[in-house]
DNA sequence: ACCGCTCATGGAAACGATTCCATCAGAGTT
DNA sequence: AACTCTGATGGAATCGTTTCCATGAGCGGT
């Protein structure tokens, strides 16, 4: 029922249409240089073959693959899939096929992705990197055209961030303007730089310390959801917690939901990522929002461009306010 | 900063390190018969210098590049990320890389990058078509392994869709058995199987036929809103609707909201599509789940496997029932 | 007229694999 | 001993481009 396959045709055949050499096909489609007839003469005869450069042949000569590969963690993850979406949007405007694989946050996974995108002679990278980027050098080092995208995980890899400390910052301030004091994070493994910035906000507000209130999730659904429930269940102290992510935040409203927690009565919520569904959740939730699809769009152009390249760029997050969030109670729940 | 981009090694080399012909490193790199001796001398060399066949070459000489492309319409709306999930996972256990390409819908934009893909000699497609399918035509006739996901448009074309049909006539008669009478379809553009589907249910049911209870919205979110506001309002005698998809149910929720419409008092809602958050909502709401990630899953394996291909697979669709319908009222809204 | 300069042009050599084909060694058969 | 058969092996062609280089034409300056 397929059809033949018939094959296609080549450079070879449209130099032989237009009474030319191949060079010179070559040179006017690449916009060298040649006589206004000439040019005139291939043009036609290209246009009436329907000829297509092969991108493979031109990539082999070249040395390199056109394309630019994308690795995320979880493209179901609203997040990166906006993030995907700026990418994709970017690579459009310059022509470029993208080649998306998900890591899973694994970094054995990740290595094998980035192995097998070399053999594509693919050299031109932008990752959500997993694990703490030690096994990125020998791919830098062959190379490789990298930018790291959300998570900034080495200092010799330019990457395109938002602004977390701001972020937590600003939603630490705002709890503690509620009056809020102990305070907890939920956050996924390898966060460290939004820890790192919640424990200084934290301190900085003079809010009492406590370790055991940031508590970290594998980033699937089940796992959120374990670390949600438990801190919950086992720290009636805590009024108040950040999501470090949708899903995190997803699953703290399942859990507080399971588990009889009101919101924000009982425990106020301020969830990072902001969702479609965030209106639509019950209560809306106030959210710290992220510029996912910047993040993506700028990620690849900075991957495409071959200039100098900033070593960190990083975008202002925004806190939007809905219903998630109240004063404190004086009296402890249960 | 970044390394002297050193030169990848070439199967010349190893065959050299291995004092053989480049032919035999061939040979036992890709399986073919060699001697015991030859076999561990070249895996030696290859393994010592860190040999990486080169995609490019191979491909070149194949004529044909290994990856498999992917159009999908919108990477954001979770129902088309979970697809592509299931294509990735498929694809990455045959060690396949995917190119994936957003097409927003648009037929244009989709015939433009079918372009592309064959321009890099991508030979196996899977694609959700956005257009009656028309321009296919010669993509098809060039030989391209093209599968359909999501919808069906063409009978050349072999596709995994949703069982559409059973689906929609579950929520009807869900609706139906609830006392609605004048239950309406909101969907986007081009599902014409499941406006069929819808209309035939409702006549099977001996219920009033209307045409303007089926209300179409193109796929972004605005005009899903529009639509769906210009049905509650200028419709009040609808008891239940039906949306056709993940974005058009949250347009709804939103729309009834601003209106205030109670859900389900005033209006039931049904929603093509579980997400995650239809759980969250408030209400909670009653979904027809549709399985996104194996219609991926199943496409991938199509366009991959060679052999014979049947013409079209369905996969189930459930009801899910949550809290988003309830019996019609009797008294007319407003 | 001659020289030198610029410019268009086409042949041929890469790029890195796969694969056809010829060669050759060794074993088995008569 | 001569012959055939099998299986391993390497040289060379090929895939479709880009790009280097040599050639030759046109032209202005002396």
């Amino acid at each position: 029922m397929s059809g033949p396959a018939q094959r296609r045709i080549t450079i070879k055949e449209v130099a032989e249409a237009a009474g030319v050499g191949v060079a010179t096909v070559s040179r006017v489609l690449s916009g060298g240089s040649a006589s206004a007839e000439t040019r005139e003469k291939v043009l036609a005869a290209a246009a009436r073959l329907d000829y297509r450069p092969s991108a493979l042949g031109r990539n082999l000569r070249r040395r390199r693959t056109g394309g630019i590969g994308l690795l995320v963690p979880d493209i179901t993850d609203s997040f990166y899939a906006r993030l995907t979406d700026g990418v994709l949007s970017c690579a459009r405007s310059y022509g470029e096929p993208v080649t998306v694989g998900v890591t899973g946050d694994d970094p054995e996974r990740e290595a094998e992705l980035i192995g097998a995108l070399i053999e594509e002679s693919m050299d031109r990278l932008i990752a959500v990197p997993s694990g703490d980027g030690e096994m990125w050098a020998p791919a830098l080092r062959s190379g490789l055209n990298v930018v790291f995208a959300d998570r900034r995980v080495r200092a010799d890899v330019p990457s395109v961030v938002p602004d977390d400390r701001a972020g937590v910052l600003t939603a630490v301030e705002y709890l503690a303007g509620l009056g809020h004091r102990k305070i907890a994070y939920l956050g996924r493994h390898g966060q460290s730089q939004r820890v790192a910035a919640f424990n200084s906000a934290i301190a900085s507000l003079g809010l009492p310390a406590d370790r055991d209130l940031v508590v970290h999730a594998r980033s699937s659904r089940d796992s959120a959801y374990a670390a949600a429930a438990g801190l919950l269940q086992h720290r009636a102290d805590v009024t108040a917690v950040i999501a470090g992510g949708n899903v995190l935040g997803e699953a703290a409203v399942l859990a507080a939901r399971e588990l009889d927690v009101r919101i924000p009565r009982d425990v106020s919520l301020i969830m990072f990522d902001d969702v479609p569904w965030a209106e639509l959740c019950s209560p809306p939730l106030t959210v710290i929002a992220q510029p996912a699809q910047d993040i993506g769009y700028r990620a690849a152009e900075l991957v495409l461009r071959q200039g100098r390249r900033p070593p960190a760029v990083t975008l202002p997050t925004q806190l939007v306010v809905r219903a998630s969030c109240g004063p404190r109670v004086s009296a402890p729940r249960r």
